[in-house]
DNA sequence: GGGAACATTCATACCGGTTGGTATGTTCCT
DNA sequence: AGGAACATACCAACCGGTATGAATGTTCCC
């Protein structure tokens, strides 16, 4: 196994650096925000220098839109909204996904709060492209459960009087909500606590 | 009316540039978050100096603890926390408040989303003294969340089975939820939706 | 009551450190 | 040879914070 085609190790090597600052930037951003991130830091971690960072992205921005689509829009994908799209019973899909995230959650992952929800918060109203890429990313995940809420109107697994897009609407910020109350009371107990409600709220919109 | 105390005069120009000090750094923060708050800006706006700011605040930090403490928390109790407590009827307070909040808001408004949750989101994880500060804020809304829903089961007009503790926690939560995604969308009626079907969430605590 | 002694309140000027960004090599692979 | 992929060195701008000093009261003793 120790040959490989012609064209793999140069562009193994050109992804490579360029995965290498993306995580370490995610990382960073995850950690102090967007405009407190340190380019420093991400070098620092890396072993990298700036050359290598500005040949592969043209400013800190397009740095952080990257990170964006290609870290955290890709693993909320990845978790939940290509499950949910692929099953046909996504109602069941959903709470699993709500009961797995109650269980699993930690005081460490809790620490940091939501990636997405941060820059949310931080860059939404200061910079448009921030903006309509986190909003896309927001779009996706409402349009995603509403969907599975219509579906399970159809099964008659929902209420017929659910308006399934201003409750889909109301799943992701209230989502949104557990993890940043989870933030400040540093304590993964809090959003289990938040969360359990939430999946209370997402059953009484079930037949009884 | 023209004679008063021989105290008051020095000590009214004392309060005066604190104050005026104090809400332009609210302002500024607001904007731009606790990190990002640049008290150039903060002394360009009022027009006062260095000097002055550091004679009445002894750090960036202390300036933007005394924002939390005497800004953020006394609006929020004057505007909420204080007509909970008073009144007998605090399911309706309750209830009416989200009615206004929902008919009053503007685009405007929620633009640069809750200053609250933003500092929240910014600040809970980087520095214990904010978080003790925000926490505690955040602790009384839920406790007097708590109470009035304690209370409204006392009259019958909840649901003896639910959890008013978890609850009051998730209201808190989603009601930061609906401001996190309104701000994204810069949509108030995005806000109003949300609000909308928390409110629907309260509600449903009540017998039908 | 008058004036010395002191405290408050603010302005001016400046500091060290850090930031994102750039211009110029150097290496190495095709 | 020529260009992609990086490293090195550097810069101008900005940040929060401080040292110094000038007014402006306030207190208190004689």
């Amino acid at each position: 196994m120790i040959q490989t085609t012609a064209s793999e190790p140069a562009a193994a090597a050109i992804s490579d650096t360029r995965a290498v600052l993306l995580h370490a930037a995610a990382k960073e951003i995850h950690q102090h925000g967007f405009k407190a991130a340190s380019i420093a830091t991400i070098l620092q971690d890396t072993g990298l220098t700036k050359g290598a960072l500005y040949h592969h992205f043209p400013s800190k921005q397009q740095l952080g839109l990257a990170v964006v689509d290609e870290v955290i829009a890709t693993d909320l994908a990845a978790r939940m909204l290509d499950p949910l799209r692929r099953s046909v019973d996504g109602l069941d899909v959903l709470l699993a996904y709500m009961d797995w995230r109650i269980t699993a959650m930690t005081d460490a992952d809790v620490r940091l709060g939501c990636p997405l929800n941060n820059l949310v918060q931080e860059m939404s109203h200061e910079d448009p492209e921030f903006r309509a890429r986190l909003d896309h990313i927001l779009q996706d995940w409402q349009a995603a459960i509403a969907q599975v809420l219509r579906e399970g109107q159809q099964q008659g697994r929902i209420l017929s009087t659910v308006d399934v897009d201003a409750s889909a609407l109301f799943i992701v910020s209230a989502w949104e909500g557990c993890w940043g109350m989870a933030k400040i009371r540093q304590s993964a107990e809090t959003f289990r606590l938040c969360m359990a409600q939430l999946k209370l709220y997402v059953l009484g919109l079930m037949p009884r």
